[in-house]
RNA sequence: GGACGCUUAGCUCAGUUGGUUAGAGCGUUACGUUGACAUCGUAAAGGUCAGUGGUUCGAGUCCACUAGCGUCCACCA
């Protein structure tokens, strides 16, 4: 029965039903399809909001690689997932109480009532961001949803960490961190936003020295005076020569300190320490094993050190202590304009104080027992040669310019902090015994328990801290696959036991190169350690969404895009494929309204033809056979073209140019089926043409599936497909079976007809004489010249000769008569110069790279597969110009 | 200070190991309603590929320098 599709394509009568029956088929989960492993991780959005979007633009990336993949047979599999980001759910949720008028949320609701609060929250948000993920078309696999803090993941958390602790990679120790006293938590280093201020510079009496500051609410405490050791104009004093003199709040004794990290050319050359409070007076101390004293409490107030300024917030206390100096005469003098960076926490836009404290941390540099190497090898092993020299096991990134960056932060990598001072996350597995432990500043190392479980037995307290987000982030790769399976982690879920097998090293990520260092490295990181394998084999890194102006979107800047939004107006399809063309590798790219509506306007001509090509067949979708003996030249041109799209688009999808894929399908359907074929079927109808037409429009519809799912699927369903479009088999790249039959010169002669008229400004009804000069193909278009008179030509008579004069002199001549106009697709005289210049540009290349291939030095230092493809190139060009010169 | 990147048509950008006449979309201009499509079609105009020099038979593509722009990292007491 003869099934037909609607006259327009609505997407939202199409789209959510379609999804439903995706997903009620099944073939979304592997376990259900055959074919070798293919897996994806969804990169786990943060349950702090709404999708927007870059989540867009990632989700289509992973989406059209694992619909890609299903359908050249692939055992596809792609894990959907959210992310509990710690410190910026707990952030916003506080930020939420507050609003509501919770003053201090963590001291009115308490750890638990706080906990379940966010919780709420996180649940809420988790809901709707998995529904936008279905909205976006996502091919993922439900039944295998994962959370980085529900209990599988709390498990494989729990179990890596106490396996680094027990390797001795994970200790606990006094560092300098970044204190964000807004969010009473430690940030990363990653976590800070410079911003640059003007503020005054002041120079200090100190002894018998001036030293420079900006910070000089930081100097109450300022027992050690650091200059370079080579510096003459301190030659005089010695390394440890102290000294007494009148500082803030009266006397102190300094002692000097020679130090080479002290540039001379800076301010005076020498400077006082406060290593609590800076990270390079940190590491100048414990060079020296110097002393540090707090100043500034953990809200950011003055210490008793301060004396009468104890109490006060920093900034309203510098100038009352400059007043102080002032009046002590210690104040040299001011320099007004002097412009510092100052850190701000990213999430809260408070002031980070840099602090001593007792964390967690990750020794990156340490040998792990039993593999000779530190997790720095591991991590750059995995990018450069491939884990432990297997070339199996190494990491491509794309583009390719992002290992040396990877490299290089790799160099400089410090410690990672992994302990948090926020409640929501991954409770640090460890428990204290000794119950006069003030914790987390517990030394008695005796009574530390790390484990999986907590203790068994009275009085075990367990650490306060929470881990940084990204430590569960870490292991999303396998923490998603049932790893660590033990018996009660798969109890009744049997096939978990195989996922990791079958799918790790997963196949490929997608992220953007702002979390290259949060994420990728971590990952790579975490799963070189704990499995000896590779977390991905390609890492694809894209670029940021900006607004027409270049903009990053933000709610703040009023610029925003919600992608739901765009799909209620133009449609899932039109979203992911203005997202996905025009788009490469690493690099930022504009969005904006006018990209939706090109594709939107592509997406209904593309409807336009299926329904044109459909309403003239007897059947449904499938059986698209056809007999060869039958084709025309035509039918031979068009499918010659569909066999070359086939294999440029297979060739950009393994390399990853999923916008050029697009571009050439796109191109092709526009240009040369519908614009070319389709209209030509209208005049040349043979027994075949509907089969042919058919045929490649099935083939279309495959192709441009994994970019534009739900359209496709409408048209493939809608019209009786007994399976759906989602799992149908990839065309086939079959070699050369159509060969290039001249069609396109029979386009030429179209268009020059149609160029003349133009030129001659011929009226369009009126009817007129062409007369072709064919040359040596006149043959080919004398067998064509129905087609020629039929294509909107307007011509009621053609004719045709093989030789004839200038084409422009003939056009003319004739356009001073009535009714006769001369046209000429192959001008003569035009075409020897050409093939004459062809033949000259050919010749001389061979002569050139015979020259190479005969020049010694070249053959010696350039690489055999070089030379190889040299010499390829080289009998190619001598062909080519054999064909030319022979006329053929 | 260290590293990386960008500069191609009016705008937004592609350009795959160097190889025919440098491409697309949007915009502009002219024409057009033809048996799917005005959310359209046919065509045209528009580029010394930032500049200079080098390597090469051949450079948008490789190298060096210059100019402008941008990103990341470190960080100035």
């Amino acid at each position: 029965m003869k099934k037909e599709l609607p006259k327009t394509y609505n997407p939202a009568e199409h789209e959510d039903g379609i999804y439903e029956k995706w997903e009620q088929s099944g073939f979304f989960n592997p376990d259900n399809l055959k074919g070798d492993p293919y897996s994806i991780m969804m990169p786990p959005p943060n349950v702090t909001g709404v999708l927007h979007l870059g989540h867009a633009l990632e989700n289509s990336l992973m989406d059209v690689m694992a619909r890609y993949q299903r359908m050249c047979g692939k055992k596809v599999l792609l894990v959907p997932g959210t992310d509990h980001a710690a410190v910026a759910t707990q952030a916003k949720v506080e930020k939420l109480l507050m609003e509501k008028g919770v003053k201090n949320p963590r001291q009115e609701l308490g750890r638990e009532g706080l906990l379940k609060e966010i919780k709420k929250y996180a649940e809420e948000s988790k809901a709707t961001i998995l529904s936008q993920i279905r909205k976006m078309g996502t091919s993922c696999d439900w039944s295998r949803l994962a959370y980085t803090f529900d209990d599988e993941r709390n498990l494989a958390v729990n179990t890596v960490f106490k396996k680094m602790y027990d390797d001795g990679l994970i200790y606990r120790g006094k560092r300098i961190v970044n204190w964000d006293a807004k969010l009473q938590t430690t940030i990363s280093d990653d976590e800070i936003v410079w911003h640059e201020e003007k503020a005054p510079f002041y120079y200090l009496q100190y002894g018998p020295f001036v030293i420079a500051t900006a910070r000089p609410e930081t100097k109450f405490g300022d027992k050690y005076v650091v200059m370079h050791p080579d510096d003459e104009r301190y030659a005089q004093y010695k390394h440890g020569d102290k000294f007494e003199c009148e500082w803030i709040n009266g006397k102190v004794t300094a002692t000097i300190i020679k130090d080479s990290i002290i540039e001379p050319e800076f301010g005076t050359g020498v400077m006082t320490i406060t290593p609590w409070h800076d990270m390079v007076d940190f590491e100048i101390a414990e060079r020296h094993n110097l002393e540090g004293e707090q100043i500034i409490d953990f809200n950011g107030e003055l210490m008793p050190i301060a004396g009468e300024f104890a109490g006060m917030d920093i900034l309203k206390a510098r100038p009352k202590i400059i007043e102080r100096l002032k009046e002590k005469n210690l104040l040299v003098k001011v320099e007004e304009d002097y412009i510092h960076r100052v850190a701000k926490g990213d999430r809260s836009d408070g002031l980070v104080e840099p602090q001593i404290k007792e964390q967690w941390f990750v020794s990156v540099n340490k040998i792990i027992p039993g593999k000779g190497k530190s997790l720095k090898d591991l991590m750059r092993e995995a990018v450069e040669a491939g884990l432990n020299n297997d070339p199996a096991q190494k990491i491509t990134i794309i583009p390719e310019r992002f290992h040396k960056t990877y490299l290089n932060w790799i160099d400089n990598l410090r410690d990672w902090c992994i302990s948090r001072q926020i409640w929501w996350g991954h409770r640090i597995p460890v428990w204290y015994a000794n119950s006069k432990s003030q914790i987390p500043n517990s030394k008695n190392l005796e009574d530390i328990y790390v484990g999986i479980e907590p203790p068994e037995g009275e009085g075990w307290i367990q650490d306060e801290d929470t881990l940084d987000t990204w430590y569960s982030s870490a292991l999303w790769t396998f923490s998603t696959l049932g790893w660590p399976a033990s018996a009660e982690a798969t109890a009744g879920k049997p096939a978990d036991n195989d996922d990791l097998k079958t799918f790790h090293p997963t196949a490929w990520m997608q992220m953007g190169y702002e979390i290259l260092f949060f994420w990728m490295a971590r990952m790579i990181l975490m799963t070189t350690y704990t499995l000896d394998e590779i977390p991905f084999r390609d890492v694809y890194i894209h670029g940021m969404l900006r607004d027409e102006k270049g903009r990053k979107f933000s709610k703040s800047s009023g610029n925003n895009i919600d992608p739901l939004d765009v799909i209620r107006d133009y449609g899932t399809d039109s979203l992911r494929l203005s997202l996905l063309l025009g788009v490469s590798p690493g690099n930022d790219s504009k969005f904006y309204e006018e990209k939706i509506i090109g594709a939107r306007n592509f997406i209904t001509k593309l409807w336009n033809i299926s329904l044109f090509v459909f309403s003239n067949q007897e059947n449904g979708v499938g059986n698209s056979e056809f007999n060869n003996a039958n084709l025309t030249l035509a039918d031979k041109w068009i499918l010659a073209k569909f066999q070359a799209l086939i294999k440029q688009v297979n060739n950009d999808f393994s390399n990853f140019r999923f916008s050029q894929a697009g571009e050439k399908l796109r191109d092709f359907t526009r240009s040369e089926f519908a614009d070319w074929y389709l209209e030509l079927s209208k005049f040349e109808k043979t027994s075949e043409k509907n089969k042919v037409l058919k045929y490649v429009l099935e083939g279309l519809l495959k192709l441009w599936h994994p970019f534009i799912p739900f359209i496709t699927e409408a048209v493939w369903s809608g019209l009786g497909a007994d399976k759906p479009l989602l799992i149908t088999e990839w065309p086939e790249e079959k070699a050369a079976e159509y060969e290039e039959s001249g069609f396109d010169i029979v386009i030429e002669v179209i268009k020059s007809i149609r160029n003349a008229r133009a030129e001659n400004k011929v009226e369009p009804a009126k009817k007129v004489k062409a007369i072709i000069y064919a040359g040596k193909d006149i043959k080919l278009i004398e067998s064509q010249a129905g087609l020629i008179k039929g294509l909107r030509t307007g011509i009621n008579e053609l004719e045709i000769l093989e030789t004839g004069e200038k084409i422009e002199k003939a056009i003319h001549a004739a356009v001073g008569g009535v009714e006769i106009y001369l046209v000429g697709a192959i001008d003569e005289v035009k075409e020897k110069e050409r093939i004459k210049k062809e033949v000259e540009r050919l010749e001389k290349m061979i002569s050139g790279l015979t020259g190479r291939l005969e020049n010694k030095e070249f053959m010696e230092k350039a690489p055999e597969e070089i030379i190889k493809k040299e010499k390829e190139k080289l009998e190619n060009w001598k062909i080519e110009l054999e064909k030319l010169k022979s006329g053929n």
